[in-house]
DNA sequence: CGTGTATTGTTGACTACGCAAACAACACTG
DNA sequence: CAGTGTTGTTTGCGTAGTCAACAATACACG
């Protein structure tokens, strides 16, 4: 299927290269078709739905800035500010902690759910018809759990951050 | 169809849910660290690497800007952005098409070809460091085979473009 | 020819993020 | 209980990218 070798080669680099590279090219085009879509039908950023959905997942629709900036690999002020956001859109908002006041929760509201909601239903959708068109069942989770055992922190970082 | 019992499952998502935000979150811990290291060793982003990469591999280590676009997932405004950047550090000139005054070519220079090469040691073993710390080599393989089966292309995009 | 239409590339305004610094609240130490 | 370090959050500034509007060229067809 594939042509050996031309003039240009993209198949003489190393597995790794190639996988990096392909990860770079998925991402970008993954992100870009969908991003355009949940901003245009919802106005969501595809990390601001992911904030939301991992704040759904609590038990208590909440959870410390720290810890969602860590979940989304994000900067904590990469998360203030989307938290903005979203706080401005009524879809969160903060909470305090009432045994250590540094701490700010970011809470979930009802808009919040509902939104994620609506959102979700047609995101997942997309999602489900870009990876299926091009990939079988089985593959698709091959490559979910290929990805799942790639690191997600620098090395040098200590500790193995069982909390997620 | 998709459910909402939620509680707290994180494995409850449909897989396509879950290899989409494993793209995301292994995009992001990757991007963040190789990036860091090229931009501190050798003041290039990744997409500047990758460019220069592209350039290196045509046969007159030239391409028309919107192509490059294209090869990269960037918008054309990107391109210009970008290698104005690197027609500034001298890695990558300008050349016009005799044919056709629309066309502006970036042409890799000497200079960029040598960054290239020295960016090219120490980011390639950095990938490489992080992808065999966590998969080995036929893992890495199937890996990038799975990748470079998803669509690259809005699928409402007409032509298949073979020209890759 | 001239006139629409598509393609190539650039620019201005904006967004989303990171980094570093600042700051506030806590936690230990003596 | 002052001093020092650590953690959580926000803020100023820089950067890389997008989109919309544009200019210039190419082409197709009356």
């Amino acid at each position: 299927m594939s042509t050996q070798l031309s003039t240009k080669q993209a198949s003489r680099q190393s597995p790794h290269t190639r996988a990096f590279t392909r990860l770079l090219r998925a991402h970008a085009a993954l992100t870009g078709r969908l991003s355009a879509e949940l901003q245009e039908e919802h106005g969501l950023t595809i990390n601001a739905y992911e904030a939301l959905l991992r704040l759904s997942r609590e038990e208590d629709s909440q959870m410390k800035r720290v810890d969602l900036a860590r979940s989304l690999i994000l900067t904590p002020s990469g998360v203030t500010r989307m938290l903005d956001g979203l706080e401005g859109a009524g879809l969160v908002e903060r909470a305090e902690c009432p045994s250590d006041r540094r701490i700010v929760y970011a809470r979930l509201t009802e808009a919040g759910r509902a939104k994620l909601d609506a959102a979700g239903k047609s995101h997942v959708e997309s999602i489900r018809t870009v990876f299926e068109g091009a990939l079988s069942g089985p593959e698709i989770e091959r490559l979910a759990d290929l990805l799942e055992r790639l690191p997600l922190a620098d090395s040098d970082d200590a500790a193995c951050d069982a909390a997620d």
